[in-house]
DNA sequence: CGACGCATTGACAGGGCTCAATTTAAGTGG
DNA sequence: CCACTTAAATTGAGCCCTGTCAATGCGTCG
């Protein structure tokens, strides 16, 4: 069954597919990280979300044979598994169950740009770039002696587009929670040394 | 196979589901409309988005039995069908293509959710709130003399939870729009006269 | 070692939030 | 039908967060 998809390579920078452009293929990461953003007219960008291996992308839309909602690029080197539309809906009728691990994944996207739309009402940028953090950390973090690092090169920049403001206003804030103590970060890379203290910054918010 | 759900009428006000309480049924919109909202810790609430006539609630949630992911409580008198999670298990393993029914809403939506967080952190308070009408209008408007009607009670601060703002800022650009001829507006009614003037500024902004 | 890109820091301005005081309009009961 | 009540809307004043612009520092890689 697996056998039907096709292993894809993408470089760091590199792009897998466009907002926009229809979804005739979806993906499964093997190793690697991708980055899913959305383009504004007026040319700022947003990032929606970070993916790792064993995630899927794509699958609602090829499923539907929409649009691409946002445009994946790699940020590593990144292995994909790949299956065009055909062989998702002929598996989907062939194997009703197998819509259960669709909609799991789509739940739980849904669920975390929602909640990321309230801290952005709700928060300033201090809370949401704590939370940011807490959420990356979640998902890409890696434990070392000096804490939990951020094992994928992400700059003050991706973090403004993440949370949905300025790359000075990250470096600042930044800045800041090093002074404290709660974070080493250098070009780039970020570790977090104390989860806790964030943790209380962005409840307390 | 629909007279295995249940009627269901819920007065404005009243609530018909809680953000964070188990999925047990999910729900078709068959008259009147319902309001989507999250509620931030702090105490702010978020509307998600309005639910008329022939919308799916809760479908996803329900299928998984997982939480659901906002409260839902009726602006107007609403009617409902209604269904509860193993009756929709059982229709969608014995009706794969029901599938379908319940992906391209869910892509919508999260089409539409990504999209305005891209507006939050891209826009400014004025273009935000222009796109907020125009898209309500889409979706609830009633042609009438004087222009296109939205058809429900909409407060100045429903329009703030929605666009991410506070009721002020809300009233201080909706009298600035009425001076120029765009909208005509009272008490929790808003009536739009000039769609494509608003279409423009949205645009342009 | 030089150059390019990322990060830092300061100064400044402005959009929009906060708070407070009225005004307007809808609903209610006598 | 008209006071009365209550909730929504309006408007002004002040200020703070944060975006913008500019200059500089620094780490990495060719």
């Amino acid at each position: 069954m697996l056998a039907c998809g096709t292993h894809i390579h993408v470089q760091p920078g590199e792009t897998l597919f466009h907002q926009g452009d229809r979804a005739e293929r979806c993906f499964l990461v093997l190793g690697g990280r991708l980055r899913l953003s959305k383009l504004h007219e007026q040319g700022k960008e947003v990032i929606l979300r970070y993916l790792g291996p064993g995630e899927l992308v794509a699958a609602l839309a090829a499923c539907r044979g929409a649009d691409y909602l946002g445009t994946a690029q790699a940020v590593e080197p990144t292995e994909l598994m790949s299956w065009d539309r055909e062989t998702i809906e002929e598996l989907m009728l062939t194997h009703p169950p197998l819509v259960h691990s669709l909609l799991q994944p789509a739940l739980d996207r849904m669920n975390d740009i929602q909640s990321r739309y309230l801290e952005l009402c709700a928060e300033q940028v201090a809370g949401r770039l704590a939370r940011a953090l807490l959420r990356i950390m979640e998902h890409a973090g890696r434990k070392t002696e000096a804490g939990i690092t951020i094992d994928f090169p992400l700059s003050r920049e991706d973090l403004a587009s993440y949370v949905g403001t300025t790359l000075y206003t990250v470096s600042r804030t930044l800045s800041a929670w090093e002074k404290k103590g709660w974070i080493v970060s250098g070009r780039e890379r970020i570790v977090i040394t104390n989860p806790h203290a964030l943790m209380e910054f962005a409840e307390g918010y």
